[in-house]
DNA sequence: CCCCCCCC
């Protein structure tokens, strides 16, 4: 007779979940476990390593088909321990075989290895299996979850889901469970969503759902998606049963749950139109937006401010998928008398009005940086609301009526390099043509407070693509048709961008530089659209547009970049900002300035 | 079965 070896004490070791590769155990008894689902087949066991035995292991379906013979010795080829709420003895640590290996057949082995005695439960608190290797004694088969059963009120449920007596908190779900009826409140959804990848296209979307006890994210594809995308809603409470779960992929889940689910044909959801107080509603943890600035980039934080301003809608492609994107950046306030920007996107970003100071609170938002400021940005995962019901977003408005309006306020969005709100050393022009500035391939930055001298009004306007932030220059086909070189279309329209050329002058010499559309139109206190309008069927009046602004004083900010032109080097000047004359700082640069030369 | 979370 051929000896066999099991691993004698690895058991207690794989139920304390240390790492044990390729245990060979022997198999005690086997008890199939009552589903009233044909399509599942899974087993009870006793399992021994020779030394220790353990009733409560359960070979899945993918493990075995038709059970394992008494005394067989069987290799554990992949297996976990999971925690089961059994009705009666509250959690329960199982083994589930999820992959085996026969070694030997039972009828072959035929005694039983060793003198294997039952492993107590290190938890303590549920030993009941501890008394018995009784499979026949045991409460197993009952074992579905439910840590705090809900008796269900019957006359709330439609009849499909009523077969069932017991809801099911989210975090019981297993897979190894599919009798069940979760009562859950979306807590957001996903848009519908395409993919298409070398193993096949199609769409999906998705919900997060909470409960009491947890959170999991449901996922839906192609035309189960259809029949369900509009049903489900965002802050509802319904009961869903007959999902397939699976283990989550932690590394795109932030939500607490080892398992997510998809829905299958099989899926029933029913609305619950009653009573769904014991279903907590959406929990915010807002952070205050100064203490933001102390976040770690990448982390997601709750937030809750007044839209003070939105920009437009802007639209590009990715450069590392290609695909178009919309986006659309809310500049935020809260008590903490801080400013940051949020990016919303897509469809979130299309929708956004900013207009009377919306309250915009995201559950969520990502961390960003850039140019040395932080902002936040929405993810898929996000959950978006505009002036909600929730005390925070009364108490948010009541603050900037009263305060929050005329406050000062700190940007932490603000760049410390180039672009935005960001800080240039003071130089006049004559210091920069002399100093030989703008060699670098970024050029170089610089502030110098102007006057208008002279504006070229001819060629200051130019037709541009009529997408949002293409700006691109148009080719008119005079038969009414538009077309942007750089989005490969035509259009029916066009709109005007301001492109201005000036003479600006400051004490030291005077300066022709560029202005972009933003720049000229805070210049000339006209839009783009104003000033093309009146160039083709006013000139009159955009002749005093143009001078109007003469004369005129701001601080511009400057970059200055050297060119070649024709082997010739040009000082090429654009105005990257105009802002009104603040005198107060301005003289503070006059006064270190006589400073400077007196000492 | 997705799993991209973007740009200046």
């Amino acid at each position: 007779m051929t000896n066999y070896q099991l691993s004698e004490g690895t058991l207690k070791l794989i139920m304390n979940d240390d790492k044990v590769p390729d245990p060979i155990m022997q198999v005690l008894g086997s008890k199939k476990i009552n589903s009233s689902s044909s399509d599942k087949e899974r087993y009870r066991i006793l399992l021994s390593d020779g030394k220790n035995n353990v009733s409560f292991a359960m070979l899945t379906t993918q493990a075995s088909s038709g059970g394992v013979q008494t005394n067989s010795i069987i290799k554990l080829k992949k297996y976990i321990t999971s925690m089961i709420n059994n009705v009666n003895n509250g959690e329960r640590k199982v083994l589930l075989i999820l992959d085996m290996e026969l070694i030997a057949d039972g009828n072959k082995v035929g005694k039983i290895i060793g003198n294997p005695t039952p492993l107590g439960d290190d938890k303590g608190s549920s030993t009941t299996v501890s008394n018995s290797t009784s499979i026949e004694n045991s409460s197993m088969n009952r074992a579905t979850t439910a840590p705090a059963p809900v008796e269900r009120p019957s006359s709330m449920l439609n009849q499909s889901l009523s077969e069932s007596r017991i809801i099911s908190p989210i975090s019981g779900l297993t897979p190894y469970h599919n009798k069940w009826v979760i009562k859950a409140r979306v807590s957001n959804k996903s848009d519908m969503r395409t993919w298409s990848n070398s193993r096949g296209e199609g769409k999906l979307f998705n919900i997060d759902l909470i409960d009491e006890s947890g959170e999991i994210r449901c996922t839906a594809f192609r035309d189960i998606a259809d029949k369900f995308f509009n049903y489900l809603q965002v802050d509802k409470v319904y009961y869903i049963s007959k999902c397939q779960l699976k283990p989550a992929n932690k590394q795109f889940s932030q939500l607490n749950n080892d398992y997510e689910m998809t829905m299958t044909n099989e899926t029933v959801i029913e609305e619950c139109l009653s009573n769904d107080n014991d279903v907590p509603q959406v929990k915010f943890n807002f952070v205050p937006i100064d203490e933001i600035a102390n976040r770690d980039v990448g982390t997601l934080v709750d937030v809750i401010g007044i839209c003070k301003s939105a920009s437009d809608l802007q639209t590009f492609t990715s450069r590392s998928t290609n695909r178009e994107l919309k986006k659309r950046d809310v500049h935020l306030v809260d008590q903490s008398k801080t400013a940051i920007d949020l990016t919303l996107w897509g469809s979130q970003a299309e929708s956004f009005d900013g207009s009377n100071n919306p309250v915009v609170v995201v559950k969520g938002a990502k961390i960003g940086e850039f140019g040395g400021g932080k902002n936040l940005s929405t993810l898929m995962s996000s959950q978006l609301k505009i002036n909600p019901d929730i005390q925070e977003c009364y108490r948010i408005k009541g603050w900037y009526d009263i305060e929050g309006k005329q406050a000062d306020v700190k940007n932490i969005s603000e760049r410390s390099g180039i672009g935005g709100g960001f800080q240039t050393s003071w130089m006049s022009f004559k210091e920069v043509q002399e100093q030989g500035l703008g060699q670098s391939e970024k050029g170089d930055y610089y502030q110098t407070m102007g006057t208008i001298l002279l504006i070229r009004s001819e060629n200051s306007v130019y037709k541009a693509c009529p997408t949002a932030e293409c700006n691109k220059k148009v080719v008119d086909l005079e038969n009414g048709m538009y077309r942007c070189e750089k989005c490969n279309r035509e259009y029916p329209n066009f709109k005007y961008r301001l492109l201005v050329s000036m003479n600006i002058g400051d004490w030291s010499t005077n300066q022709w530089v560029s202005l972009f559309a933003s720049e000229a139109e805070n210049v000339l206190g006209k839009t783009s659209q104003d000033v093309g309008y009146a160039m083709e069927n006013d000139s009159e009046g955009a002749v005093n547009i143009f001078q109007e602004a003469n004369f005129k004083q701001f601080i511009f900010k400057c970059r200055a970049k050297m060119e070649t032109y024709n082997d010739e080097q040009r000082l090429k000047t654009v105005v990257v900002k105009v802002d009104p004359v603040n005198y107060e700082e301005h003289n503070s640069y006059l006064v270190d300035k006589i400073q400077s030369f007196i000492s």
